[in-house]
RNA sequence: GGCGCCAUCGUCUAGUGGUUAGGACGCCGGCCUCUCAAGCCGGUAACACGGGUUCGAUCCCCGUUGGCGCUACCA
Protein backbone atom coordinates (compact mmCIF):
# COMPACT_ATOMS: atom_id res chain seq x y z
CA UNK A 1 0.00 0.00 0.00
CA UNK A 2 1.41 3.70 -1.37
CA UNK A 3 0.50 6.55 -0.30
CA UNK A 4 -1.23 8.95 -3.06
CA UNK A 5 1.44 10.73 -4.57
CA UNK A 6 2.03 14.65 -3.85
CA UNK A 7 4.74 16.42 -5.66
CA UNK A 8 5.52 20.17 -5.78
CA UNK A 9 7.44 22.84 -7.80
CA UNK A 10 8.72 25.36 -5.49
CA UNK A 11 10.22 28.11 -8.01
CA UNK A 12 11.65 31.25 -6.39
CA UNK A 13 9.93 34.44 -7.97
CA UNK A 14 13.19 36.37 -8.88
CA UNK A 15 12.85 36.05 -12.66
CA UNK A 16 11.50 34.51 -15.40
CA UNK A 17 10.42 31.11 -15.58
CA UNK A 18 13.74 29.34 -16.94
CA UNK A 19 13.40 26.26 -19.35
CA UNK A 20 15.24 24.37 -16.65
CA UNK A 21 12.88 24.96 -14.30
CA UNK A 22 10.14 24.75 -16.85
CA UNK A 23 11.05 20.80 -17.15
CA UNK A 24 11.06 20.14 -13.81
CA UNK A 25 7.73 21.34 -13.45
CA UNK A 26 6.72 19.51 -16.12
CA UNK A 27 8.20 16.61 -14.68
CA UNK A 28 6.58 16.77 -11.40
CA UNK A 29 3.20 17.44 -13.01
CA UNK A 30 3.30 14.76 -15.36
CA UNK A 31 4.66 12.29 -12.65
CA UNK A 32 1.52 13.69 -10.62
CA UNK A 33 -0.87 13.53 -13.48
CA UNK A 34 0.31 10.28 -14.50
CA UNK A 35 -0.19 8.48 -11.00
CA UNK A 36 -3.53 10.28 -9.99
CA UNK A 37 -1.43 12.15 -7.31
CA UNK A 38 -1.54 16.17 -6.53
CA UNK A 39 0.69 18.75 -8.29
CA UNK A 40 1.40 21.67 -5.86
CA UNK A 41 2.47 24.83 -6.67
CA UNK A 42 4.83 26.67 -3.46
CA UNK A 43 6.60 29.93 -4.11
CA UNK A 44 9.65 30.12 -2.52
CA UNK A 45 10.47 33.37 -1.56
CA UNK A 46 12.28 34.16 1.27
CA UNK A 47 15.00 35.80 -0.37
CA UNK A 48 13.04 38.83 0.25
CA UNK A 49 15.40 41.37 -2.27
CA UNK A 50 15.18 39.30 -5.01
CA UNK A 51 11.72 38.26 -4.95
CA UNK A 52 9.14 40.03 -6.66
CA UNK A 53 5.53 39.91 -7.25
CA UNK A 54 6.31 40.99 -10.79
CA UNK A 55 8.41 37.80 -11.11
CA UNK A 56 5.72 35.42 -9.66
CA UNK A 57 3.29 36.89 -11.84
CA UNK A 58 5.12 35.96 -15.10
CA UNK A 59 6.04 32.53 -13.74
CA UNK A 60 2.66 31.41 -12.68
CA UNK A 61 1.36 32.89 -16.60
CA UNK A 62 3.90 30.82 -18.07
CA UNK A 63 2.71 27.56 -16.07
CA UNK A 64 -1.02 27.98 -17.29
CA UNK A 65 0.53 28.81 -20.84
CA UNK A 66 2.43 25.44 -20.20
CA UNK A 67 -1.03 24.05 -19.11
CA UNK A 68 0.89 22.68 -15.96
CA UNK A 69 -2.38 23.88 -13.62
CA UNK A 70 -1.64 23.23 -10.07
CA UNK A 71 -4.27 21.54 -7.16
CA UNK A 72 -2.74 23.51 -4.93
CA UNK A 73 -0.98 26.51 -4.17
CA UNK A 74 -1.25 30.70 -5.01
CA UNK A 75 -4.77 31.31 -6.68
CA UNK A 76 -6.25 27.81 -5.45
CA UNK A 77 -5.59 27.30 -2.48
CA UNK A 78 -5.57 24.45 -0.64
CA UNK A 79 -6.08 22.52 2.86
CA UNK A 80 -2.03 22.86 3.28
CA UNK A 81 -1.60 26.68 2.73
CA UNK A 82 -0.37 29.46 2.73
CA UNK A 83 1.86 28.21 -0.51
CA UNK A 84 3.83 31.27 0.21
CA UNK A 85 7.07 30.80 2.25
CA UNK A 86 6.95 34.05 2.63
CA UNK A 87 3.62 34.00 4.42
CA UNK A 88 4.42 31.17 6.80
CA UNK A 89 7.45 32.75 8.76
CA UNK A 90 5.73 31.65 12.25
CA UNK A 91 5.82 28.14 10.79
CA UNK A 92 9.53 28.48 10.51
CA UNK A 93 9.67 30.31 13.90
CA UNK A 94 7.77 27.39 15.76
CA UNK A 95 9.92 24.61 14.46
CA UNK A 96 13.45 26.11 14.89
CA UNK A 97 12.01 26.80 18.66
CA UNK A 98 11.47 23.36 18.98
CA UNK A 99 14.58 22.62 17.77
CA UNK A 100 16.01 24.88 20.22
CA UNK A 101 14.50 24.13 23.21
CA UNK A 102 15.24 19.94 22.40
CA UNK A 103 19.03 20.92 21.88
CA UNK A 104 19.36 20.25 18.04
CA UNK A 105 19.89 23.74 17.52
CA UNK A 106 21.65 26.40 19.37
CA UNK A 107 21.85 30.19 18.71
CA UNK A 108 25.10 31.52 16.93
CA UNK A 109 26.24 35.22 17.35
CA UNK A 110 29.32 35.28 15.29
CA UNK A 111 29.63 38.46 12.83
CA UNK A 112 29.83 37.97 8.97
CA UNK A 113 33.80 39.22 9.52
CA UNK A 114 34.60 36.36 11.49
CA UNK A 115 32.78 33.85 9.06
CA UNK A 116 34.06 35.04 6.18
CA UNK A 117 37.93 34.64 8.02
CA UNK A 118 37.02 31.22 8.75
CA UNK A 119 35.85 30.22 5.53
CA UNK A 120 38.60 31.80 3.83
CA UNK A 121 41.02 30.68 5.86
CA UNK A 122 39.62 26.93 5.22
CA UNK A 123 39.63 26.91 1.89
CA UNK A 124 43.44 28.19 1.51
CA UNK A 125 44.29 25.34 3.61
CA UNK A 126 42.67 23.06 1.61
CA UNK A 127 39.57 22.48 4.06
CA UNK A 128 35.65 22.34 3.67
CA UNK A 129 34.59 25.64 4.78
CA UNK A 130 32.48 24.85 7.82
CA UNK A 131 31.65 26.81 10.74
CA UNK A 132 34.02 26.04 13.59
CA UNK A 133 31.13 25.38 16.37
CA UNK A 134 32.26 28.65 18.38
CA UNK A 135 29.11 29.60 19.66
CA UNK A 136 27.91 25.63 19.99
CA UNK A 137 28.78 25.35 23.42
CA UNK A 138 27.79 28.97 25.16
CA UNK A 139 26.54 28.74 28.41
CA UNK A 140 23.25 30.45 29.37
CA UNK A 141 24.79 33.31 30.29
CA UNK A 142 27.48 33.96 27.84
CA UNK A 143 24.50 34.16 25.56
CA UNK A 144 22.36 36.03 27.51
CA UNK A 145 25.66 38.57 27.77
CA UNK A 146 25.54 38.97 23.77
CA UNK A 147 21.94 39.22 23.43
CA UNK A 148 22.53 42.81 25.78
CA UNK A 149 25.06 43.57 23.38
CA UNK A 150 22.57 43.61 21.10
CA UNK A 151 23.57 41.00 18.27
CA UNK A 152 20.84 39.23 16.68
CA UNK A 153 21.81 35.49 16.42
CA UNK A 154 21.18 33.14 13.82
CA UNK A 155 19.92 29.87 14.51
CA UNK A 156 22.10 27.06 13.93
CA UNK A 157 21.59 22.93 13.65
CA UNK A 158 23.92 20.67 15.30
CA UNK A 159 25.13 18.43 12.61
CA UNK A 160 26.25 15.06 13.30
CA UNK A 161 29.30 13.00 13.47
CA UNK A 162 27.86 9.96 10.87
CA UNK A 163 28.09 10.40 7.04
CA UNK A 164 24.74 11.04 5.23
CA UNK A 165 23.96 8.54 2.28
CA UNK A 166 20.99 9.80 -0.03
CA UNK A 167 19.18 7.56 -2.15
CA UNK A 168 18.42 9.18 -5.06
CA UNK A 169 15.49 7.53 -7.57
CA UNK A 170 17.46 8.63 -10.75
CA UNK A 171 21.11 8.19 -9.15
CA UNK A 172 21.31 5.71 -6.97
CA UNK A 173 22.61 6.00 -3.49
CA UNK A 174 25.31 8.96 -2.61
CA UNK A 175 27.22 9.44 -0.49
CA UNK A 176 28.41 12.40 1.61
CA UNK A 177 30.94 12.77 4.60
CA UNK A 178 30.61 14.01 7.82
CA UNK A 179 33.12 16.68 7.22
CA UNK A 180 31.30 18.07 4.40
CA UNK A 181 28.52 19.06 6.75
CA UNK A 182 29.05 21.79 9.29
CA UNK A 183 26.25 23.39 11.84
CA UNK A 184 24.37 25.52 9.22
CA UNK A 185 22.42 28.26 9.80
CA UNK A 186 18.05 27.05 9.52
CA UNK A 187 17.19 30.89 10.90
CA UNK A 188 18.09 34.24 9.73
CA UNK A 189 19.17 36.90 12.44
CA UNK A 190 16.20 38.56 11.25
CA UNK A 191 13.99 35.82 11.92
CA UNK A 192 13.52 34.18 7.96
CA UNK A 193 14.36 30.60 7.45
CA UNK A 194 17.10 29.88 4.86
CA UNK A 195 16.20 28.05 1.62
CA UNK A 196 17.02 24.96 3.31
CA UNK A 197 14.74 24.70 5.98
CA UNK A 198 11.71 26.43 4.64
CA UNK A 199 11.85 23.43 1.99
CA UNK A 200 11.75 20.97 4.45
CA UNK A 201 9.38 22.45 6.71
CA UNK A 202 7.19 22.77 4.15
CA UNK A 203 7.91 19.68 2.34
CA UNK A 204 6.88 17.46 5.48
CA UNK A 205 3.85 19.69 6.51
CA UNK A 206 2.50 19.70 2.80
CA UNK A 207 2.84 15.58 2.98
CA UNK A 208 5.29 16.04 -0.07
CA UNK A 209 6.15 11.71 -1.06
CA UNK A 210 8.59 12.64 -4.13
CA UNK A 211 10.77 15.87 -4.33
CA UNK A 212 11.63 16.17 -8.02
CA UNK A 213 13.85 19.04 -8.76
CA UNK A 214 17.40 19.93 -10.38
CA UNK A 215 20.75 18.72 -9.67
CA UNK A 216 21.97 21.37 -8.62
CA UNK A 217 19.96 20.70 -4.89
CA UNK A 218 21.50 17.32 -4.21
CA UNK A 219 24.13 18.83 -2.15
CA UNK A 220 21.46 20.10 -0.68
CA UNK A 221 19.66 17.22 0.04
CA UNK A 222 22.36 15.78 2.57
CA UNK A 223 21.02 18.89 4.87
CA UNK A 224 17.30 18.17 4.24
CA UNK A 225 18.01 14.20 5.15
CA UNK A 226 19.37 15.59 8.71
CA UNK A 227 16.61 17.92 8.96
CA UNK A 228 13.77 15.62 8.33
CA UNK A 229 15.35 13.07 11.20
CA UNK A 230 15.79 16.22 13.62
CA UNK A 231 12.79 17.39 13.04
CA UNK A 232 11.07 13.83 13.25
CA UNK A 233 9.39 13.88 10.01
CA UNK A 234 9.56 10.70 7.50
CA UNK A 235 11.86 12.20 4.53
CA UNK A 236 10.12 12.23 0.85
CA UNK A 237 11.75 10.20 -1.82
CA UNK A 238 13.80 11.81 -3.50
CA UNK A 239 14.66 12.07 -7.65
CA UNK A 240 17.29 15.00 -8.98
CA UNK A 241 17.06 15.59 -12.67
CA UNK A 242 19.98 16.49 -14.18
CA UNK A 243 20.16 20.07 -15.93
CA UNK A 244 19.69 21.40 -19.29
CA UNK A 245 23.02 22.80 -20.88
CA UNK A 246 23.54 24.51 -24.07
CA UNK A 247 24.82 23.40 -27.20
CA UNK A 248 28.67 24.04 -26.37
CA UNK A 249 27.64 22.41 -22.82
CA UNK A 250 27.62 26.07 -20.95
CA UNK A 251 25.11 27.01 -18.79
CA UNK A 252 22.34 28.01 -20.84
CA UNK A 253 21.90 31.22 -18.97
CA UNK A 254 23.18 33.65 -21.38
CA UNK A 255 24.40 31.91 -24.64
CA UNK A 256 22.56 29.85 -27.10
CA UNK A 257 18.82 30.10 -28.94
CA UNK A 258 15.71 29.99 -26.76
CA UNK A 259 16.42 30.30 -22.86
CA UNK A 260 13.08 31.49 -21.12
CA UNK A 261 9.98 30.14 -21.80
CA UNK A 262 9.10 34.27 -22.88
CA UNK A 263 10.67 33.70 -25.02
CA UNK A 264 9.91 30.94 -26.70
CA UNK A 265 6.30 32.01 -26.52
CA UNK A 266 7.22 35.45 -28.51
CA UNK A 267 8.97 33.06 -30.99
CA UNK A 268 5.66 31.35 -31.52
CA UNK A 269 6.16 27.84 -30.26
CA UNK A 270 3.35 26.30 -29.26
CA UNK A 271 2.26 25.20 -25.88
CA UNK A 272 2.21 21.38 -26.83
CA UNK A 273 5.31 21.70 -28.74
CA UNK A 274 7.41 22.80 -25.71
CA UNK A 275 6.05 20.14 -23.24
CA UNK A 276 6.47 17.21 -26.18
CA UNK A 277 10.52 18.51 -26.69
CA UNK A 278 11.00 19.59 -22.67
CA UNK A 279 9.83 15.96 -21.91
CA UNK A 280 11.88 14.79 -24.55
CA UNK A 281 14.82 16.48 -23.39
CA UNK A 282 15.95 13.27 -20.35
CA UNK A 283 13.04 11.12 -20.83
CA UNK A 284 12.69 8.21 -23.75
CA UNK A 285 9.08 7.16 -24.25
CA UNK A 286 9.50 3.64 -24.20
CA UNK A 287 8.61 3.01 -27.51
CA UNK A 288 10.78 5.46 -28.86
CA UNK A 289 7.58 7.80 -30.02
CA UNK A 290 8.94 11.38 -30.60
CA UNK A 291 5.54 13.43 -31.39
CA UNK A 292 3.31 13.15 -28.32
CA UNK A 293 0.43 14.57 -27.11
CA UNK A 294 -0.21 15.66 -23.60
CA UNK A 295 -2.33 12.62 -23.14
CA UNK A 296 -0.16 10.80 -23.78
CA UNK A 297 3.04 12.27 -22.00
CA UNK A 298 1.30 11.64 -19.17
CA UNK A 299 0.15 8.22 -20.04
CA UNK A 300 3.55 7.05 -20.76
CA UNK A 301 5.62 9.06 -18.03
CA UNK A 302 7.81 6.93 -16.06
CA UNK A 303 10.54 8.57 -13.93
CA UNK A 304 12.38 5.10 -14.78
CA UNK A 305 12.79 6.29 -17.60
CA UNK A 306 14.31 9.76 -17.31
CA UNK A 307 18.85 10.40 -17.92
CA UNK A 308 21.01 11.01 -15.46
CA UNK A 309 22.94 13.23 -17.44
CA UNK A 310 23.13 16.16 -18.75
CA UNK A 311 20.71 17.35 -22.04
CA UNK A 312 21.88 20.33 -24.32
CA UNK A 313 19.06 22.46 -25.29
CA UNK A 314 18.33 21.58 -29.28
CA UNK A 315 16.61 24.42 -31.68
CA UNK A 316 16.51 22.42 -34.47
CA UNK A 317 14.51 19.92 -32.96
CA UNK A 318 12.39 21.95 -31.09
CA UNK A 319 11.36 23.51 -34.50
CA UNK A 320 10.36 19.93 -35.92
CA UNK A 321 8.55 19.08 -33.03
CA UNK A 322 6.59 22.30 -33.56
CA UNK A 323 6.04 22.51 -36.82
CA UNK A 324 4.18 18.69 -36.32
CA UNK A 325 2.25 20.22 -33.90
CA UNK A 326 1.54 23.07 -36.10
CA UNK A 327 0.06 20.68 -38.78
CA UNK A 328 -1.05 18.17 -36.36
CA UNK A 329 -3.21 20.29 -33.95
CA UNK A 330 -6.86 21.03 -34.23
CA UNK A 331 -7.07 23.74 -36.69
CA UNK A 332 -8.88 26.01 -33.91
CA UNK A 333 -6.13 25.76 -31.75
CA UNK A 334 -3.39 26.74 -34.27
CA UNK A 335 -5.70 29.71 -35.32
CA UNK A 336 -6.38 30.76 -31.80
CA UNK A 337 -2.48 30.74 -31.32
CA UNK A 338 -1.56 32.33 -34.93
CA UNK A 339 -3.83 35.65 -34.26
CA UNK A 340 -2.46 37.75 -31.83
CA UNK A 341 1.44 37.13 -34.66
CA UNK A 342 -0.98 38.18 -37.73
CA UNK A 343 -2.54 41.39 -35.44
CA UNK A 344 0.87 42.45 -34.52
CA UNK A 345 2.10 42.30 -38.16
CA UNK A 346 -0.70 44.61 -39.38
CA UNK A 347 -3.05 41.64 -40.77
CA UNK A 348 -6.39 41.60 -39.58
CA UNK A 349 -6.98 38.13 -38.13
CA UNK A 350 -10.89 38.60 -38.13
CA UNK A 351 -10.83 38.46 -41.90
CA UNK A 352 -13.23 35.50 -42.56
CA UNK A 353 -10.57 33.63 -44.37
CA UNK A 354 -8.06 33.84 -41.61
CA UNK A 355 -8.56 30.26 -40.46
CA UNK A 356 -8.17 28.46 -43.71
CA UNK A 357 -5.31 30.97 -44.65
CA UNK A 358 -3.10 29.85 -41.41
CA UNK A 359 -4.54 26.01 -42.55
CA UNK A 360 -3.08 26.50 -45.40
CA UNK A 361 0.09 28.49 -44.46
CA UNK A 362 0.76 26.18 -41.27
CA UNK A 363 2.14 23.36 -43.81
CA UNK A 364 5.27 25.18 -43.95
CA UNK A 365 5.66 26.64 -40.96
CA UNK A 366 7.56 26.11 -38.17
CA UNK A 367 7.13 28.64 -35.89
CA UNK A 368 4.45 31.21 -35.55
CA UNK A 369 6.85 33.93 -35.49
CA UNK A 370 6.96 33.57 -39.35
CA UNK A 371 2.97 33.85 -39.54
CA UNK A 372 3.08 37.14 -40.77
CA UNK A 373 5.48 36.62 -44.13
CA UNK A 374 3.53 33.06 -45.22
CA UNK A 375 -0.02 34.59 -44.71
CA UNK A 376 1.01 38.66 -46.78
CA UNK A 377 0.64 37.60 -49.92
CA UNK A 378 -3.65 36.74 -49.19
CA UNK A 379 -3.58 40.34 -47.94
CA UNK A 380 -3.84 43.67 -50.04
CA UNK A 381 -2.02 45.22 -47.52
CA UNK A 382 2.02 45.69 -48.95
CA UNK A 383 1.65 43.58 -51.56
CA UNK A 384 4.80 43.34 -53.44
CA UNK A 385 6.56 41.48 -56.25
CA UNK A 386 9.92 39.95 -54.74
CA UNK A 387 12.70 40.30 -57.57
CA UNK A 388 12.81 36.63 -58.82
CA UNK A 389 9.01 36.68 -59.24
CA UNK A 390 9.68 40.24 -61.56
CA UNK A 391 11.29 37.73 -63.55
CA UNK A 392 9.22 35.29 -63.91
CA UNK A 393 6.18 37.66 -64.77
CA UNK A 394 8.94 39.33 -67.13
CA UNK A 395 9.40 36.27 -69.33
CA UNK A 396 8.54 37.23 -72.70
CA UNK A 397 6.71 33.42 -72.64
CA UNK A 398 4.39 34.62 -70.23
CA UNK A 399 4.03 38.45 -71.43
CA UNK A 400 1.52 37.80 -73.13
CA UNK A 401 -0.93 35.67 -70.83
CA UNK A 402 -2.12 37.72 -67.82
CA UNK A 403 -4.15 39.59 -69.75
CA UNK A 404 -6.13 36.62 -71.50
CA UNK A 405 -5.66 35.20 -67.85
CA UNK A 406 -7.58 38.06 -66.28
CA UNK A 407 -10.36 38.07 -69.07
CA UNK A 408 -10.45 34.07 -68.21
CA UNK A 409 -10.98 34.57 -64.88
CA UNK A 410 -13.22 37.32 -64.75
CA UNK A 411 -15.67 35.11 -67.49
CA UNK A 412 -15.95 32.33 -64.52
CA UNK A 413 -19.37 31.82 -63.63
CA UNK A 414 -19.91 31.64 -59.63
CA UNK A 415 -17.14 30.68 -57.29
CA UNK A 416 -13.81 30.96 -58.51
CA UNK A 417 -12.59 27.73 -56.46
CA UNK A 418 -9.32 25.78 -56.88
CA UNK A 419 -10.39 23.44 -59.32
CA UNK A 420 -11.71 25.74 -61.59
CA UNK A 421 -8.78 28.03 -61.42
CA UNK A 422 -6.41 25.30 -62.51
CA UNK A 423 -8.62 24.57 -65.21
CA UNK A 424 -8.87 27.51 -66.66
CA UNK A 425 -5.00 28.22 -65.85
CA UNK A 426 -4.23 25.20 -67.95
CA UNK A 427 -6.21 25.70 -70.55
CA UNK A 428 -5.15 29.01 -71.26
CA UNK A 429 -1.83 28.21 -70.85
CA UNK A 430 -2.38 25.24 -73.76
CA UNK A 431 -3.58 28.16 -75.89
CA UNK A 432 -0.04 30.01 -75.80
CA UNK A 433 1.80 26.72 -75.99
CA UNK A 434 2.65 26.95 -71.44
CA UNK A 435 2.23 24.43 -69.21
CA UNK A 436 3.38 23.10 -66.13
CA UNK A 437 6.78 25.37 -64.51
CA UNK A 438 6.35 27.58 -67.14
CA UNK A 439 2.88 27.96 -66.69
CA UNK A 440 2.62 27.54 -62.87
CA UNK A 441 5.29 30.15 -62.04
CA UNK A 442 4.75 33.11 -63.57
CA UNK A 443 0.85 32.23 -62.56
CA UNK A 444 2.37 32.18 -58.64
CA UNK A 445 4.76 35.37 -59.33
CA UNK A 446 1.63 37.22 -60.33
CA UNK A 447 -1.00 36.27 -57.95
CA UNK A 448 1.25 36.31 -54.81
CA UNK A 449 4.27 37.79 -55.64
CA UNK A 450 6.68 34.71 -54.63
CA UNK A 451 8.19 31.81 -56.36
CA UNK A 452 7.28 29.68 -53.43
CA UNK A 453 4.20 28.65 -51.55
CA UNK A 454 1.81 26.02 -50.86
CA UNK A 455 -0.65 24.52 -53.88
CA UNK A 456 -1.03 27.32 -56.31
CA UNK A 457 -5.03 26.27 -57.06
CA UNK A 458 -5.74 26.86 -53.06
CA UNK A 459 -4.33 29.79 -52.88
CA UNK A 460 -6.11 31.09 -55.62
CA UNK A 461 -8.98 30.26 -53.58
CA UNK A 462 -8.81 32.05 -50.90
CA UNK A 463 -7.41 34.84 -53.10
CA UNK A 464 -10.77 35.16 -54.39
CA UNK A 465 -11.58 36.07 -58.11
CA UNK A 466 -11.07 39.92 -57.31
CA UNK A 467 -7.81 39.46 -56.34
CA UNK A 468 -6.71 37.30 -59.00
CA UNK A 469 -8.29 38.87 -61.80
CA UNK A 470 -6.62 42.37 -60.29
CA UNK A 471 -2.89 40.94 -59.90
CA UNK A 472 -3.38 39.49 -63.29
CA UNK A 473 -3.92 42.64 -64.59
CA UNK A 474 -1.40 44.25 -62.73
CA UNK A 475 1.22 41.66 -64.06
CA UNK A 476 -0.11 42.28 -67.72
CA UNK A 477 1.23 46.14 -66.98
CA UNK A 478 4.06 45.16 -65.19
CA UNK A 479 5.27 42.65 -67.88
CA UNK A 480 4.06 45.62 -70.74
CA UNK A 481 6.79 48.35 -69.22
CA UNK A 482 9.48 46.16 -68.82
C1' G B 1 41.10 23.82 -3.90
C1' G B 2 37.40 20.26 -1.54
C1' C B 3 33.06 17.30 -2.23
C1' G B 4 29.36 15.44 -5.54
C1' C B 5 26.92 14.21 -10.25
C1' C B 6 27.57 12.91 -15.34
C1' A B 7 30.12 10.52 -19.85
C1' U B 8 26.81 5.94 -26.66
C1' C B 9 26.67 9.40 -33.61
C1' G B 10 27.43 17.05 -33.93
C1' U B 11 22.58 16.99 -30.72
C1' C B 12 18.37 14.11 -27.97
C1' U B 13 18.49 9.11 -26.83
C1' A B 14 17.55 3.19 -26.93
C1' G B 15 20.12 -0.94 -25.55
C1' U B 16 22.71 -5.69 -23.88
C1' G B 17 28.04 -9.51 -20.24
C1' G B 18 28.19 -12.22 -26.72
C1' U B 19 23.76 -7.05 -31.23
C1' U B 20 25.58 -5.68 -38.39
C1' A B 21 25.22 -0.87 -31.27
C1' G B 22 18.71 0.77 -32.78
C1' G B 23 15.60 5.31 -33.31
C1' A B 24 15.01 10.80 -33.76
C1' C B 25 16.88 15.95 -35.07
C1' G B 26 20.49 17.98 -38.34
C1' C B 27 23.20 17.23 -42.81
C1' C B 28 23.67 14.76 -47.87
C1' G B 29 21.13 12.17 -52.00
C1' G B 30 16.57 10.35 -54.34
C1' C B 31 11.15 10.06 -55.07
C1' C B 32 6.77 13.10 -55.25
C1' U B 33 5.66 17.96 -57.32
C1' C B 34 3.94 24.38 -60.50
C1' U B 35 7.53 26.06 -56.32
C1' C B 36 8.80 25.78 -51.15
C1' A B 37 7.61 22.84 -47.39
C1' A B 38 5.48 18.33 -45.73
C1' G B 39 5.65 13.13 -46.72
C1' C B 40 8.24 8.66 -48.34
C1' C B 41 13.02 6.05 -49.44
C1' G B 42 18.28 5.83 -48.79
C1' G B 43 23.04 7.63 -46.85
C1' U B 44 26.35 10.04 -43.04
C1' A B 45 27.94 9.54 -37.98
C1' A B 46 28.97 7.11 -31.58
C1' C B 47 30.09 3.32 -27.02
C1' A B 48 36.10 9.54 -24.01
C1' C B 49 40.94 7.18 -22.37
C1' G B 50 43.78 3.56 -19.30
C1' G B 51 43.71 -0.45 -16.17
C1' G B 52 41.23 -4.54 -14.13
C1' U B 53 37.01 -8.67 -13.44
C1' U B 54 35.50 -12.25 -17.22
C1' C B 55 35.98 -17.30 -22.09
C1' G B 56 34.11 -12.50 -23.66
C1' A B 57 33.22 -6.05 -22.05
C1' U B 58 29.82 -0.31 -24.67
C1' C B 59 27.54 -2.67 -20.36
C1' C B 60 30.51 -4.46 -13.85
C1' C B 61 34.88 -2.26 -10.68
C1' C B 62 39.04 1.29 -10.18
C1' G B 63 41.70 5.31 -12.08
C1' U B 64 42.50 9.41 -15.71
C1' U B 65 40.47 13.16 -18.53
C1' G B 66 36.55 16.28 -19.58
C1' G B 67 31.77 18.71 -18.60
C1' C B 68 28.55 20.37 -14.92
C1' G B 69 26.94 21.36 -9.91
C1' C B 70 27.61 22.61 -4.74
C1' U B 71 30.94 24.83 -1.51
C1' A B 72 26.22 31.86 1.65
C1' C B 73 22.35 34.81 7.19
C1' C B 74 20.87 32.85 -2.45
C1' A B 75 17.53 29.56 -3.96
Amino acid sequence: MTKPVRVRFAPSPTGHLHLGNARTALFNWLFARHEGGTFILRVEDTDTARSTDESERMILDDLKWLGLDWDEGPGVGGEFGPYRQSERTGIYREHAERLLADGKAFTCYCSDETLDENRKRARDEGRVPQYDGACRHLSESERRARELDGVRPTIRLRAPDADIVVEDMIRGRVEFGKEMLGDFIILRSDGRPTYNFAVVVDDALMGITHVIRAEDHLPNTMRQQLLYSRLGYEPPLFAHVSLIVAQDRSKLSKRGGATSLQKLRREGFLPGAVINYLALLGWSHPEAKEILSREDLVGAFDLKRVSASAAAFDDDKLEWVNGHHLRESPLSIVVAAAKPFAVSAGFDSDDARFPAIVDLVREGLDRLSNLPGEIAPFYDRDFDLEPEAKEWISLHESRQMFAALADAFAAVPGKLDAAEFKSVLKSQGSALGLKGKALFMPARAALTGRTHGPALGSVAELLGRERVVSRCLAAAGDAERQ
